[in-house]
DNA sequence: ATAGGGTTAG
């Protein structure tokens, strides 16, 4: 009777069916064999499986002796599902109760490190891992190379992986998707890049290869790669499924190109949720909300559920357009769909309503509702001040924020810039000074990136080095007086105690605008710049770009963590809502 | 006898 449940519940989970899981759960509990290691476990992976990981927990605390398989699987669910923090706790829990270690289970717990980033932890279990002589196993090792990368420890990722005696397309995809998973700050992007194109010598890429490695492109905004990598996979006769397509799409509509992007859409013999939820928040990413709310009637016009990801895409799409509206009524939609509002979506319906001038009623939709707000709602809110000039809210704001994180760095800088627009200097100045002294209140350093031919090249602030030689400096002079000349007025912060001169100075060592100038001098008249931004565009270099893109009568893309803008003739797709 | 690469969103 054992063996029959566990090949069932083998297959429900491979086929995810949830409701029959549940039938065949109470089932079991009839027969009395519910907490029965073999079926236990079985009933444990199928939950996971279909994302129900209360049930799974439930499930494994009636386990009486749970094995190293149902460690393994519960260890693995949480961390498969972004769960790292509580992946990690079990993993501890495990070793004190003195589990037997195997290759799975180890695996399982380096998974659990690397989705909490956590690299002592991980570096603990590779420990583990050579106590009990298991580093060299294949898929241990691979889940090293990618804790590794992950974790933004490239040596030793490399390191182990070039140790390999053997490198098969998993080790590659181990590191590539390690080296790619570095989003949104994707400092190994252009690494990950090189690994494909040594990888394609050797050995044959999968799915997932392309995956990881089109998701890279679409998060430097390097089409010529992505488009590269397209033709490549077309000639490898690889039969690429769905998977890769919906990649393809994103990469595309990333780049904001969306010829391309709907070509494949079309090719596609039928769209899955996840085809829907990309191009729906594509859609909403390059300003065409219309299109994507169609789509949102579309997709339940053809009978596909959606999930909460749809509800994010959609309430951002309703976010970029300003239809307050619209917004409340998906909010609403969801939970008809039985869908619980996350904190994700309060957050962007506290964006939503504060992007449309409505602060107070931003704020109070804040105060009143029933989960704990998070940084990000905070922060959307003290944005939406600073942009509207509010310093009463802005304040509140700010004091919250301080209290949640003392140590980030932006907060700050948001109430400072705001009290120097109100033209409270001196307040301006005083927090700037905190800021200062306060330990590790460290802004994350701004990264732009630009694909010239085949190759992309990273800049960052003021960086002056090896990259930026004497024509970028020329190219970015010239700009200056050029722009000027043509109704462009540098946005300029009188806090911080610098003088105008130095303050435009500043302005002009902004990576997107170095960026941008070595895109011009090196790249024939007329062609298409695409910048991609690690952070927001700041306003600055938003307008600066605008006058750019007339000046040079050039079309100009910047792709943010926001929205793809699209500059042409001195206007920018997002009608400057950014 | 049971698990074990990854897509969208933030």
């Amino acid at each position: 009777m054992i063996i029959t449940y566990v090949n069932v519940l083998k297959a429900i989970a491979d086929g995810a069916a949830l409701d029959v899981g549940r039938t065949v759960h109470s089932s079991a509990i009839m027969d009395g064999i519910e907490s029965d290691v073999f079926v236990g476990s079985m009933l444990v992976h199928v939950y996971v499986h279909c994302g129900s990981l209360e049930e799974a927990y439930a499930i494994f605390n009636n386990i009486p002796s749970p094995n190293a398989v149902t460690w393994g699987t519960i260890i693995c669910g949480y961390a498969e599902h972004g769960l790292g923090t509580e992946a990690l706790l079990l993993s501890k829990k495990m070793q004190e109760n003195g589990v037997e270690i195997d290759q799975g289970l180890l695996v399982a717990v380096l998974k659990a490190s690397e989705s909490s980033s956590c690299l002592t932890q991980g570096q603990s279990f590779h420990a583990l891992a050579v106590e009990w002589d298991m580093q060299h196993d294949e898929l241990v090792g691979n889940a090293l190379i990618s804790m590794y990368a992950t974790c933004g420890n490239l040596d030793d990722a490399i390191n182990l992986f070039n140790k390999r005696p053997h490198r098969s397309t998993m080790a590659w995809n181990a590191l590539i998707s390690g080296l790619a998973s570095q989003s949104p700050d994707y400092v190994h992007g252009r690494e990950a890049l090189t690994a494909f194109w040594q990888m394609i010598q050797v050995v044959q890429p999968n799915e997932i290869t392309y995956m990881s490695i089109l998701k890279v492109c679409s998060n430097l905004c390097a089409l010529n790669q992505g488009n590269m990598i397209h033709a490549h996979l077309i000639e490898g006769g690889l039969r690429w499924e769905l998977k890769v397509g919906n990649a393809l799409i994103a990469m595309y509509l990333k780049c904001g190109n969306l010829e391309y992007a709907s070509c494949v859409a079309n090719t596609l013999p039928s769209w899955d949720i996840v085809t829907f939820n990309t191009v729906i928040e594509g859609f909403g990413r390059s300003g065409l909300v219309k299109q994507a709310l169609h789509l949102f009637d579309e997709m339940l016009r053809n009978n596909i559920e959606p999930n909460d990801s749809t509800f994010i895409s959609i309430l951002s799409a309703c976010s970029h357009d300003g239809l307050v509206e619209k917004g409340h009524e998906f909010f609403e939609l969801m939970k008809l769909h039985g869908i619980g509002p996350k904190i994700d979506h309060y957050d962007l319906m506290v964006d939503l309503i504060g992007r449309a001038g409505y602060l107070n009623e931003a704020e109070d939709f804040l105060e009143t509702m029933p989960l704990t707000t998070d940084f990000v709602g905070w922060m959307a809110m003290l944005t939406h001040c600073n942009r509207l000039v509010n310093v009463d809210i802005g304040r509140r704001s700010f004091s919250v924020l301080v209290k949640m994180d003392p140590s980030n760095a932006s907060s700050y800088v948001l109430m400072s810039n705001l009290y120097a627009d109100a033209g409270m200097l001196e307040d301006a100045e005083k927090l700037d000074n905190i800021r200062k002294s306060t330990n590790g209140a460290i802004k994350k350093p701004g990264k732009a990136f630009i694909e010239i031919g085949n190759k992309v090249h990273e800049f960052s602030v003021g960086c002056r080095g090896q990259d930026l030689s004497g024509p970028v400096y020329a190219k970015l002079q010239e700009l200056r007086s050029q722009l000027k000349q043509n109704g462009y007025k540098p946005h300029i912060n009188m806090a911080q105690g610098r003088s105008s001169k130095e303050e435009e100075s500043m302005l002009w060592e902004h990576c997107e605008k170095i960026a941008i100038a070595f895109g011009l001098i090196n790249t024939a008249e007329g062609s298409t710049l695409r910048v991609s931004k690690n952070l927001r565009v700041c306003s600055d270099c938003h307008d600066a770009t605008k006058a750019i893109s007339k000046v040079e009568k050039r079309e100009i893309f910047i792709v943010d963590t926001y929205r793809v803008h699209h500059f042409v003739g001195g206007q920018c797709s997002c009608q400057d809502c950014y």
